[in-house]
DNA sequence: AATATAATGTTACAACGTTGCATTTCATGC
DNA sequence: GCATGAAATGCAACGTTGTAACATTATATT
């Protein structure tokens, strides 16, 4: 495969501008309650409501975007309680952190090369997570020619997404 | 040039163990003013300061790092100073934020590719800059294949360098 | 020197994230 | 059912990172 012929392998990157979210949020609840299962590790409560709510969204919240969307007895919860649902649902590959905005977005898909490639469009914000394959190559290669042991890489992509473009959307 | 075959063209991107520093931090300060010059733009005292405290490490620091090391006037200086000297580097091309470390390196050199790829060593905190065109490359297949129009990217590679490796070091 | 522009000095505050501890929930063994 | 220990939560306070606003000072130009 010749590095500049991207195969169109999967499903394409960036979701539809009108799709069904609910099916979004079922799907990405069901793939968390397998995790966990297979892990042993308990899918409770705050852990899931705090998922749908980056479900609900293919883009990226920050922690405190949470805590005040958040309708827990009618109340707004403490920061921590927010982070710790985070922690968890990164360690379980579930979730990611967007470093360059300090925020978080759920993960789209159990793709390979998965968590380490973000598309973030500069307009609607919207996050999509390629297969990153390719950037996993050149980066063994640049590690290599330095003498460098990769452990985890975060490739972090701003520009404009199909529908932002102006001559995108089709 | 095949993928796997690392071009070891320029100098290495990690430095020795032992090199002349002050060499590094005359250089990186002759570099700046030279830039400065050219967009008609000036190198205050302030930031010559923190450009100098970054230049002293091959690692990131925190903002509020520099805030401590900032011998000025027997006092320390506030926060928006070293922000604004570092927002004014960076915009120059001369720091780049670390995301992932809430932290700011000086740049290494006028790399091609530059500021956009970071191996980050876990051990030491060492930070290189090697050339990104694989990188670049593989971030423009990959946005052609979803319709992404890129505008810019930084990836973060953490691991560990030559020096910390067991076997490595040269 | 007069003026306009850029940069600094200072204060206060906003945003992001963590620690510590008491309490509750849950699985497990009796 | 009931005791037990481990995990998760509720809560309050705090620590770190980053900005906004505005008065003052420095610099370049006239």
């Amino acid at each position: 495969m010749k590095p500049n012929s991207p195969a169109p392998s999967g499903p394409p990157p960036f979701p539809a501008r009108c799709h069904d979210h609910e099916a979004c949020i079922a799907e990405g609840v069901a793939r968390a309650e397998a995790v966990c299962r297979e892990r042993g590790e308990r899918l409770t409560e705050n852990r899931r409501a705090v998922l749908r709510l980056l479900l609900a969204e293919h883009r990226p919240l920050g922690a405190y975007e949470i805590v005040e969307r958040f309708d827990w007895k009618r109340r707004k919860p403490a920061p921590a309680q927010i982070y710790r649902a985070l922690a968890f649902l990164e360690a379980a590959g579930l979730v990611h952190r967007i470093a360059s905005r300090n925020a978080y977005v759920a993960c789209s898909g159990p793709t390979e090369g998965h968590g380490t490639v973000f598309l973030l469009c500069r307009d609607c914000g919207t996050v999509a997570e390629p297969s990153g394959a390719a950037v996993g190559l050149a980066v063994r290669d640049l590690a290599a020619a330095s003498g460098f042991e990769p452990h985890a890489h975060a490739l972090e992509v701003t520009g404009r997404c199909p529908d932002c473009r102006p001559g995108g959307g089709g």
